[in-house]
This record gives structure tokens, sequence and C-alpha cells, in this order.
DNA sequence: ATGATACGTTACGGTTCGTAACGCTACGAA
DNA sequence: TTCGTAGCGTTACGAACCGTAACGTATCAT
């Protein structure tokens, strides 16, 4: 229910600021956020909000200053984007999804299992040190 | 290459149709595309124009009437959809990518494993059909 | 008190999309 | 031959979204 909605290329370049370099102010999104012409404070302030609306991003005041922090991070979005894709493209079938992966050659066969080992042995070890810490 | 162009909703119901019905005529996809308040056949033919443009479909004239068909299936679509989302938010690792949705439960990690094995094999097995026919 | 700082409000122009009226063309019936 | 009509293209309009930014306002330090 987070209700994916859609950015806009600035909007996601500043989301792409915020999830690599963390909270920040107006004016560090906007030295960073360079591009040819740069834009005014203005500017990066209403697309911030526009953010907030959106509930990509919160703010909290520090020093009298707004300072943004993105709240769902990326990945998370990233997967409900690919949620979004499948039920739409696939009849909700992930399978589907990554068969039509492989057919084009984002990534082979091989490849693909390998990444799904890895990602298992790697949650596998992490529910172990979860075990471990608790006993 | 392909430069994924965005599908607005009706848009995209209109390319559902195509993706499982195959080639059709402006008036059956009309009929299709229920919807409450059912379009006009102008409205259809503006949007099938438009997803010409967007190469998404193509026609060839039959008995004097335009049949529609999808140029790019649904899969593939999907899967530039899906290299789009691993650029943009996942640093271009598909890696990253897979393991957002386990971390989301849009899978789990052995379910994953499952079907990237599946795959494999089902490639393995269409890939032997080949060599046996060309033997 | 005044000026700078940092914020919100408002707005404008481009683009996309749903929606559709209207106008043109060419074939078939009368 | 003429005329209705089926089927297509052109044009258009309003909403939404987005980049962009001017301007107005509140508050704090000097």
């Amino acid at each position: 229910m987070p209700q994916h909605k859609r950015l806009g290329d600035l909007e996601h370049q500043v989301m792409e600021f915020l999830w690599k370099h963390g909270p920040a102010k107006g004016e560090e999104v906007r030295a960073a956020v360079g591009r040819e012409r740069s834009l005014t404070d203005s500017t990066i302030r209403t697309v911030l909000r526009r953010l907030e609306a959106k509930q990509y991003v919160r703010h909290e005041t520090k020093d009298r200053q707004f300072v943004y922090s993105s709240v769902r991070e990326a990945r998370s979005v990233a997967a409900e984007a690919v949620l979004g894709i499948v039920k739409r493209f696939c009849r909700g079938s992930l399978e589907e999804l990554l068969s039509g992966l492989v057919d084009h050659r984002v990534v082979d066969e091989k490849e693909l299992q390998r990444l799904a080992e890895r990602i298992a042995r790697t949650r596998k070890a992490e529910a172990n040190l979860k075990k471990g810490r608790r006993s």
C-alpha cells in the first residue's frame, strides 16, 4: 500500500544522492546534483517538498534548517517496482519474469543460479549470526 | 536501444489485450477493453496509433481494415523495465535487486533458488532438443 | 530595527495521456 | 453515377505531472 508514486528525472537524481549520502540539507543536495546548468535553491527545495509529499523522504529541523532523509530505501523502491512489472507484464509470475531476463540475456541461467545460491547462503549466514547473538 | 517508452493505463490495457489475444482489429480491442464507461472507436484508434508511434505495435491492412499486433512481447518489455530499475535503483547490480526482492519478501530465498534451478533445467532441455533436431 | 537566512506559496510552460469531435476517402449499393 | 457509410487521420482539449523559479514571509543575529 505504499503506492509507488513515480519519480521524474530530477526527483530521481535527488533520491539517488540521499540514498548514497544519507541525510542532507537542501544546499548539500543542490551542490551535489550538479547538472550543467545549476539550479536555484528554490528549485531544489520544491523538489524535496514534492518528494516528501510522495513519501519518499521526510525532514527534521536541525539548527533551524531542514535535514532531509530518505524514508524508503532504494532496494525497497526497486522491489515494489519489480512487483508492479511482474503484475503488469508477467501475469504475476516471478518465474516468467526471470525467464524473460534469461531470454533477453540480461542474465544467463548459470549466473542466475549462482546469484540465487549466493543470496541463500548469505541469508543463512545472517540467520545464524542472529541466533548466535540471541543465545 | 528500443528505448522503453512509458505506457499510460489505457495504453497498457490495450497492450495487455493484444498480448493475450494476438493480432486484432480496433473494434475487437475496443470490445475487449471494457471499463465501465465504454470508449469510442476514435479513442481506441488514437491509442493504437500512439502505441504504434512508440513502437509497441505495428499494423497491417487486411480486408481494408487495420489489424494491430504487438511488436514487443510482454516479457521483453518486462526485461527492459527491470533493466531500468536495476540501473536506477540498484547501481546496476542484479544481485542487489534480487536481494531486495528477498528482503522485501517478494520471494523467499529458497523459492528463488528453486526458480533459478528450474529455469536452468528448462534451458538445458531446450538446448538438447535443438541439438537433437540438428543431428 | 534591519538585513540575511531559510522556508512556503504560487505559477508557468512543456509533455504525456485519456478522450473525442470532425473531416476525408474510397468502396459498395442503389 | 451518385451517395451513404465504414474506417482512417487530424486536431484538440483538459487534467496531471514535472522542471523551474520568482516572490513573499517569518525569524534570528547584530
